[in-house]
DNA sequence: GCTGCAAATATACATGTGTATAGACAAATG
DNA sequence: CATTTGTCTATACACATGTATATTTGCAGC
């Protein structure tokens, strides 16, 4: 329902009138240009979107239904995008050092990066519609079910135990979410001081299921 | 720098001209009733609150020179209004059971109040203008040091060791906040079933603190 | 060449916005 | 009483927005 049209130029399909001088990416990118620190992408106008892209307001129909499209769209491309940097940068640096440390590096770098994806999915949580925020808590499930399989997988081989390895993965993903929100606002010199506060949040958590898991602490 | 001269009714301040049919406190009120799950205090417009708050357009300026002086305001207020109410259940709680627990309820209770402090807080602190968000961030940090010297506390009097009390307190603040906005979407039904993850998450990074320092675990 | 037709534009309208200017109102002071 | 002074209202302006309607543009097939 959210797109699966998009597919800008795998299938040529026939055209049968003008050509289309701009894409539904075009648009999303135009769209990416103007969202910055401080504005969401709910307070896109139409017109300033179609502005950017250089074509008329109008235009923008042939595309989308109404900005909550492309902002759900927007969302569903940052998310992917990061899942894809981040597991390179986990997988690439598994067997170097901590599998901990590596990844909350490489998330922290795309605050950073050119394309600006990760302070999209850190700001839109929040605000806006309905579809909005699910689009944007579908990409934290994705994240976690990644981290889940992971910290299942690293118990096994450390024969380190755990356990609730979903809410150790939520717990995460939520708190290094959050804290990069945050880390978004600051200077760019204070992020290294920021990852080695969120390194050693994440080590916490992970020591705690560990004990909790060779003590059979129970929840409650 | 923010307000100081509120003080609503306190100094009657003999006054000069026309009694104020309107007061400071009643357009932040105003503004609070206009925002809800889907709309941030960013988006408010001065017609608006005006409209809702029944007086001209232009006597806004009469209280604050723009919205975002309006906003700041009330993410104060809903800041101060929810530590407050959150001390009340800490305290009232600490000889009945788990603090932890019925922090968390408390906490939770207020996505259900009538008055929406929470939400605000939870919404406001990705968008809007840079006193925006420092507002928001100065409430978090007072969340911070209150739970902080609880942790430290707590942690003499049961003899459990604690290190990096601070980032403790932040992680748990942090976390706590980024669930409840994800609970602030999700009918109340499932609210409980939140709490008990909050709860087990919490658990968790206090279990690893201890752990640490129990074991004198170095970061790195 | 011409015709059909989808893509993009031009023009226009109603509506909402922030704010400037000027005046009306009411309380305190003389 | 009249004056002063702060508060609020009325009117108005320039501007931005979403979208409806009509028009132009340019590729595909005859």
């Amino acid at each position: 329902m959210t797109q699966a049209k998009s597919a800008d130029s795998s299938k040529p399909r026939r055209h049968q009138g003008r050509k289309a001088v701009i894409t539904r990416d075009d648009l999303i990118n135009a769209a990416l240009a103007l969202v910055g620190p401080h504005r969401s992408v709910s307070t896109l106008s139409l017109r300033e979107v179609t502005r950017e892209a250089g074509i008329a307001p109008n235009s923008f129909y042939r595309h989308f239904h109404d900005t909550d499209e492309l902002a759900v769209a927007l969302i569903d491309k940052a998310g992917t995008a990061l899942r894809d940097i981040i597991g390179q940068a986990r997988t690439r640096a598994a067997s170097n050092r901590s599998v901990v440390r590596s990844s909350i590096e490489a998330f922290m770098e795309q605050l950073g990066a050119d394309e600006k994806f990760l302070p999209i999915l850190l700001r839109e949580g929040t605000v806006g519609s309905e579809a909005f925020k699910t689009a944007v808590e579908r990409q934290l499930q994705f994240f976690e079910e990644e981290l889940c399989s992971d910290l299942v997988r690293l118990a096994e081989a450390n024969k380190t135990g755990i356990v609730h390895a979903p809410l150790v993965a939520k717990a995460i993903t939520r708190l290094v979410f959050a804290m990069g929100a945050t880390a978004m606002d600051r200077p760019a010199a204070e992020h290294p001081a920021i990852v080695e506060e969120m390194v050693v949040m994440v080590r916490m958590i992970i020591v705690g299921t560990q004990t909790m898991a060779r003590e059979g602490t129970r929840l409650g």
